[in-house]
DNA sequence: GCTGCTATGCAGTTTACAAAAGCAGAAGAA
DNA sequence: TTCTTCTGCTTTTGTAAACTGCATAGCAGC
């Protein structure tokens, strides 16, 4: 049970975007280059983040992607579903065809306690607030 | 970030021990086939619970194993944690050193506290617990 | 003390998926 | 027209999960 480097590389590619001004476009080249990562995997990321409307693209000359909202609006749990679907810690949280006992299962309902605490945490947070975090952090340092 | 198999397993095998009479003795085929998980994985399992001494492993005709403590005493997150090591959601909210911007970074803060909101969970309920959740459910059906 | 049963320990194999790279092509700006 | 940047595939690589096999050790009952 992990993050994957995906869902990392997408969170810190938006949180690059939000710390800039509103609407402003950066080219893939640059976000790869500053956070040191792979620039087609990011690239692929980001055509997700850019179907969820999370992201908007700019193709041609001083091209590349601006967010789509402000980071006030975007919640981490959109970030991370558009990037891997919806959060399920086991299948059977999601489908209970999958397992025939899903209905007496107690591990299955432990499962969905923890599924539903964690997704709350995602989905309490917008970018803003992490660029907030961030900001006072090199403040106290 | 996916519940594996081995955790799963591993769950089902130990709720299975805690519905028997506390001490008694059952063979690993038995909670293969009851379950439906290859044995060998299974057994590969269980010497990990039983090197945490949360079961304890009897060799021989009418062996098995038999759970080394009350369910009550006994927490899913030490479950798990012997079958995986340490809960985490992301390398880095264990080891600082592992990343150079750990010490600045927003997502590391956020992955921390879901974290730590998760292994409480895990922490909070007992395997005694599970199995009253299951008894109450066969009887509302 | 022999026989059959069950766990132990380690070394595999296979499978699945994450991670990354590649490339032809479309869209856009200058 | 040309250069740039994203787009939509396909393919490769790497790694960890999931599973298998076998030789060995310990125990029980006869
Ligand atoms: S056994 Fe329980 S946890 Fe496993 S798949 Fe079935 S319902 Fe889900
Ligand atoms: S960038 Fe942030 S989340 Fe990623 S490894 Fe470094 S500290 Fe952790």
């Amino acid at each position: 049970m992990q993050f994957t480097k995906a869902e990392e590389y997408g969170m810190l590619g938006v949180l690059y975007l939000s710390e800039k001004k509103l609407g402003s476009i950066t080219p893939l080249s640059e976000i790869a280059e500053a956070k040191g990562i792979p620039e087609k995997f990011l690239a692929k990321i980001f055509q997700s983040l850019s179907r969820a409307t999370i992201v908007r693209s700019h193709r041609g000359v001083r091209g590349g992607f601006s967010l789509a909202k402000d980071p006030k609006e975007i919640s981490v749990k959109e970030v991370l579903e558009s990037i891997h679907g919806p959060y399920h810690l086991i299948k059977c949280t999601n489908n209970t065809e999958i397992c025939d006992k899903s209905n007496f299962c107690s591990l299955r309902e432990l499962l969905s306690i923890a599924e539903r605490k964690l997704v709350q945490i995602f989905e309490d947070h917008t970018l803003a607030d992490l660029v907030k975090w961030q900001k006072n952090k090199m403040i106290a340092i």
